[in-house]
DNA sequence: TGACAATCATTTCAAATGAAATGATTGTCA
DNA sequence: TGACAATCATTTCATTTGAAATGATTGTCA
């Protein structure tokens, strides 16, 4: 902590330049995003966080397990956005509870094959009712229609933002990153 | 890992029930929100991480004080989604870097007057363009107009949201938590 | 066949995170 | 005034995170 009243160097505090393109962090849209993502986040948790004691992690690779069966923890890590490290920690607590089984791919034995149990199934379609019924709340509260599109403009900037990281990964060289 | 031939109990591997209520995760709002913020986190930060060595967090306290200077810690906190702590490390890494100033409150001096230094302005200036030129990139590839009204859409979201936090709240009796 | 690269799941390790505790200061009210 | 609650920034501590290393298995190719 410095003096207030006789700043100790020059570098010290500085007036705002007088025309400088300012960001308003509230229109910003990449912020906008993770604040709501977060929030939505928050807010589902905790309809099922207590109930169920789920993690994020653990109620993707739940649902993720509700649409393909017998799938291994690489096919959820690069479909699910979550790293390999976090998927297998996700995947491990749920075997502990029961949830999944995990068993040995013959065909190849580097593979797992993961599936629901009984009590997974019963679980994801408990979680999964809670979850339409968020969703149904919150695109109701939107102006109608809106939210429809929603999901279109996600993608084309999702398809913007690869073409970039495309781009800018054959430009420093990396090569083995993109095949 | 379990035998893949023999289950050891009934508890194993079990058939999807027949009408269950699945979630599509590539559909569902909260997980595309989220995948959406990441992938916009990421392609902002490659653009500014290496060049001038910021975080997420640090960038964040940079444009807030673009935008009112002399303010506290709580006050940024309060407004741009980050805890206390982490607002605290990121300031304490840019005053280091001679980015910010701390200098003491008079009037009240639990609080902390934050600005940027001259560095911090030039910095600010520089990260803001990106975060521009970032922005408009992003808006020109989503078919027209959508992209404009996704604000909206994202207040009228949070809005319901809050009121959820709200009506949970009161609930559960966290007086303390509302007012 | 056998050496070597590639792929998968897991573990390791350092850094980030956030809830709660702490210390300093200010407001309140008997 | 003085005791006590409230507020602020910081620190502590346990947990989470993710990049890289590891060990096991499979593919490739001389």
């Amino acid at each position: 902590m410095t003096s207030p009243d006789r700043p100790s160097s020059d570098s010290e505090t500085a007036a705002a330049p007088s025309s400088q393109t300012r960001l308003r962090l509230d229109d910003f849209l990449p912020y906008r995003a993770a604040r709501l993502a977060t929030a939505l986040s928050r807010g589902l948790a905790a309809r099922y966080e207590t109930q169920f004691n789920l993690s994020v992690a653990e109620w993707r690779v739940i649902v993720h397990l509700t649409q393909e069966s017998e799938i291994s923890i690489r096919d959820i890590f690069t479909r699910v956005d979550m790293d390999r490290a976090r998927v297998t920690r996700a995947v491990q607590r749920l075997e502990t509870r029961e949830l999944v089984s995990k068993l040995a791919n013959e065909q190849d034995r580097r593979l797992i094959r993961l599936a629901l149990t009984t009590a997974g199934w019963r679980m994801a379609g408990a979680v999964s009712r809670i979850a339409h019924d968020f969703e149904a709340e919150l695109i109701a509260s939107t102006p109608d229609g809106t939210a429809a599109s929603l999901l279109d403009v996600f993608d084309a900037l999702e398809h913007e933002l690869t073409k970039h990281d495309l781009a800018t990964a054959l430009a420093t060289g990396e090569s083995e990153a993109i095949d």
